[in-house]
DNA sequence: CACCATTGATTACATCTGTAATACATTTAA
DNA sequence: TTAAATGTATTACAGATGTAATCAATGGTG
């Protein structure tokens, strides 16, 4: 499976969210949120289709960037592999551990309710 | 909070399952998991100790080392780390693709019954 | 047409990580 | 008492990562 670094996942995360964008764009989109040159974007760009984690479309001069793999596979795998490492592959302690601190809410609380009806109903 | 890479980890959890454990025990209990060279293990735990993650008492020669952070907290602040990159803070999403992928079993589906009785119940 | 601005490509460099090997100190065995 | 063994400390080294700077190509401007 491709990693992807910390860093990467920001320039990941805007791209997931629209696409495709020129490293501009990209750039825009996060400066909002972290505190990068440009340069570091750019390269941050180049590392993930190095990775095969972009693809891009030449648009005269500039590239526009697109994600090859989808968000929601990359947060299965991942959740999978942070579940597997901490806890032994059981989500529940995980969950405990927020209900623990306060970090679950109505919403969160709601589709917990709802998750669990659906799996008891395949599984009755 | 102290950065605790994957190799470590696998120190830490020998060492939060019993404690303390001289440098040799480590490599032991070590060794059904992971192929490591004794030096290899040396090495993870001295860096543990220069980050503050172990302490160690001499036994004459040997050191015996234990953990100076709790496996609770670290599983905390990892979650929320993770959570928070990943999921925007919102645990029920991570589950949720747990469900999707059919890696709830009966026993998660209890506890997490459980927690949310009791969630329930302290938020009337 | 010559030059500058812009864009991607290449290079830089310190720190962290995985994975040890070597050095140094000291206990123990011959 | 001297050498071997054993335990920790120091050093090694390549790849990943964060964070850019420099290089090279090219398209637009005067």
């Amino acid at each position: 499976m491709i990693e992807i670094s910390n860093a990467e996942l920001k320039v990941m995360q805007i791209l997931w969210q629209r696409q495709p964008l020129s490293a501009n764009d990209v750039v825009a989109a996060l400066a909002d949120d972290k505190d990068w040159h440009e340069k570091t974007v750019k390269t941050l760009l180049n590392r993930l289709v190095g990775k095969g984690a972009l693809g891009f479309d030449k648009d005269g001069r500039a590239y526009l960037y697109y994600p090859l793999i989808a968000e929601q596979d990359y947060q299965l795998q991942q959740s999978r592999s942070f579940v597997e490492r901490l806890f032994a592959g059981r989500v529940a302690p995980l969950v405990a551990g927020f209900a623990s601190q306060n970090k679950l809410n109505a919403d969160d609380v709601e589709q917990l309710k709802q998750l669990i009806a659906e799996w008891e109903q395949k599984h009755d």
